[in-house]
RNA sequence: GCCGGUAUAGCACAGUUGGUAGUGCAACUGAUUUGUAAUCAGUAGGUCCGCGGUUCGAGUCCGUGUACCGGCACCA
């Protein structure tokens, strides 16, 4: 006698052993049909997996993440078939599950193009309606290997090789096609019945670029149809955030070919980046940062000496002049250091707190620039404090709560945090890593955030805490950093005189809570699709006139306006007051302000809400006083 | 940097088998003097990304370079 617990907490008997469908079947035959898979005893399996002793069971369907999950799983196999069936040269690697969809990737030498995505689509879709069983089973480590090997498949064999020889390996079969998995995977084909394959790319072999280069395939995968056009549709959306093109539309920046990765700032975008570099400069004010500037232009042998010239040598833009190289300046830390160095400093002076809008180039790989997100010349609201060890935690555990008030002062409310640890690569010894990454978790464990640890991406002199904001396409942008440094003051030479007269050597944090300020202002864009609340508006409002009668008057209360502090614009032109209206609230304004013959003669404006809302009119001095409190 | 794609008027895009380069919006001129998301008429606007090749003839085909786009690797 078996007894199967269910999720209510019924329990359900059986004579023999029974399979995960044989229990749905007993339940109901609709369920039965959308059965996927089976939870027993917390672990997934398959919907044939047989249960031979108690347990507990909840049955998997496309209702759930963990189903959903599946469905693209099994996807991802189904468009490795499709594609071998098409292309049999093209061999499998490995085929993962992603946000919203999966990717397979395949090493075959002609390589795809877009054209392929149809055609393997469209087999995807015949081998649905063949609704071919998908079956597990068995096989020793070796035997798979060999099994591999002899149909050619030399990447999914050399996978193999580098599992425990001892583990049994799962398999699944589905017409012609076999590929390794973990699994659990849908019961047959006819199962997945909403997929899109999406875009094609490159990547590299095992995630190294010294390895070949495969072809990956993005798919999309949903439970039914209405889900996958529900996504489309988003992505459309997203897509209207980019921005690239609200960029163009406001008329906030361009770049162009004469100079790469490099913002030639318009007068509205700049006005925007001002608010937010001028809204850092109070934070650094309010918390005790004294702001200062140092050169472009620096000898390389300060790079050389801080250990950026050997690391990063390759992409620092470099000029020369009467026999001397120097290196545009790519960050700030060295150059804060040579400032601190000025005069001795007493453990009384700590901690003293630089900063910086440095501007900083850095020649960086062609494939990588992305609009003003990631470029070659760009503006760090950038920090270096130096302390004490003693005051390590209490430096971190501040800066953690004032990032974090910044950007809700910006509008995000969700930010993800990592820390990343020592990389391969790296200066300073192992007790002083130790040290610097025992401080960080510290300071994170103690605050109580969650963290997500990435090892060996700490920067090659410390690791860092990273703070990661999304854009609309759901990709991460790394904006905060905080690092916590024992060897580059150390290098360069700075010190401070203790309690004992003894001469010692500060810590240094280099910490940025924008991060880039190009960056920022991209996902400013993006987080509200170029409709900026009034403080961050690089145009708060527009006055418009219903005709020329109005023109001086409208004249009069823009200056008033503008000597009043606000960012207001006119519009004077020739044309009816609806054809205004519209360009205007394309444009995305906080306000638009009408005057006609009734303001005139009671000395008001009209206000209208970005969005159409009719505010009604009102005097100079309580619009001034409606926007402020914004 | 690597894989794949794209480059035509200020912007968004058409352009057939190689045969005089187009549409919409914007711009400019004129009329209209307007009350909350498009008034009408007219005019002008092009190194078809750069360089080289094939051809009687190239926006179109081939080669090459550059930039951009989607990924991968990178990110002090």
């Amino acid at each position: 006698m078996i007894e199967i617990t269910l999720p209510d907490g019924s329990i359900r008997e059986f004579d023999n052993p029974v399979t995960v469908m044989d229990v749905a079947k007993s339940i109901g035959s609709g369920l039965a049909k959308a059965t996927l898979a089976g939870e027993v005893d917390g672990k997934l399996v398959d919907a044939s997996h047989e249960i031979n002793t108690n347990a507990s069971l909840s049955i998997v369907t496309d209702k759930d993440e963990k189903g959903l999950e599946i469905i693209r799983h099994s996807t991802a196999h189904l468009m490795a078939q499709a594609t071998q069936m098409l292309y049999p040269e093209a061999q499998v690697t490995i085929g993962p599950v992603i946000d919203d969809g999966f990717y397979y990737d395949f090493s075959y030498k002609d390589g795809f193009t877009e054209s392929d995505l149809e055609k393997i689509e469209k087999n995807m879709s015949k081998l649905v309606s063949q609704n071919l069983a998908v079956k597990r089973f068995e096989l020793s480590r070796d035997d798979a290997v060999d099994f591999f090997k002899n149909k050619g498949e030399f990447y999914k064999a050399e996978i193999i090789e580098s599992i425990p020889q001892d583990e049994i390996l799962s398999l699944y079969e589905q017409g012609d096609f076999v590929d390794l998995c973990r699994g659990p995977h849908v019961p047959s084909t006819g199962k997945l019945k909403a997929f899109k394959l999406m875009k094609l790319a490159g990547a590299y072999w095992r995630g190294d670029s010294n390895n070949e280069m495969l072809q990956r395939v993005y798919g999309t995968a949903w439970s039914n149809k209405q889900d996958l056009e529900e996504y489309i549709h988003r992505l459309e959306e997203a897509e209207k955030r980019d921005h690239r093109k609200i960029g163009k539309k406001q008329n906030l920046f361009h770049v162009q070919e004469e100079a790469p990765g490099m913002v030639f700032w318009h007068e509205k975008g700049w006005t925007l980046y001002q608010i937010v570099e001028q809204y850092m400069r109070s934070i650094f004010r309010s918390n005790d940062y004294k702001e200062v500037h140092t050169p472009q232009l620096i000898d390389r042998s300060l790079w050389e000496k801080s250990g950026h010239w050997d690391k990063f040598g390759d992409a620092m833009f470099t000029t020369n002049s009467e026999n001397r190289d120097y290196a545009i300046k790519p960050m700030n830390c060295p150059a804060h250091i040579q400032i601190y160095k000025q005069g001795l400093k007493s453990y009384r002076d700590l901690p003293i707190r630089l900063a910086e809008f440095g501007s900083c180039h850095r020649n960086e790989p062609s494939g990588t620039l992305h609009g003003i997100m990631r470029v070659r010349n760009f503006t760090q609201d950038d920090g270096h404090i130096f302390c004490t060890d003693e005051q390590v935690q209490s430096e971190v555990s501040n800066f953690i709560d004032l990032t974090y008030d910044v950007y809700k002062h910006f509008g995000f409310e969700n930010v993800d945090i990592k820390l990343s640890t020592r990389p391969e690569k790296r200066v300073g010894s192992d007790e002083v890593w130790d040290r610097a990454e025992k401080a960080l978790q510290e300071a994170l464990d103690n605050k109580g955030i969650q963290w997500e640890l990435q090892e060996g991406e700490g920067a090659f002199y410390g690791p860092k805490i990273e703070f990661v904001l999304r854009d609309c396409l759901n990709r991460e942008w790394q904006c905060g950093t905080l690092q916590v440094d024992f060897s580059m003051p150390e290098r360069l030479e700075a010190t401070y005189v203790d309690e004992e007269g003894n001469k010692r050597t500060p810590v240094m944090l280099h910490r940025a809570i924008v991060g880039s300020l190009e960056r920022f202002v991209g996902i400013l864009i993006e987080h509200y699709e170029g409709a900026f609340p009034s403080w961050l508006a690089p145009i708060q409002g527009i006055i418009l006139n219903i005709s020329e009668k109005h023109l001086e008057y409208v004249k009069r209360v823009e200056k008033d306006l503008k000597d009043k502090g606000l960012r207001i614009i006119s519009d004077l032109r020739n044309e009816k007051i609806g054809f205004k209206i519209r360009e205007h609230s394309m444009q995305r304004y906080p306000f638009i302000l009408v005057v006609g013959d009734r303001e005139m003669e009671s000395d008001q404006i009209s206000v209208r809400r970005r969005g159409g809302e009719d505010v009604g009119s009102m005097s100079v001095d309580a619009f001034i006083e409606l926007i402020n409190k914004e």
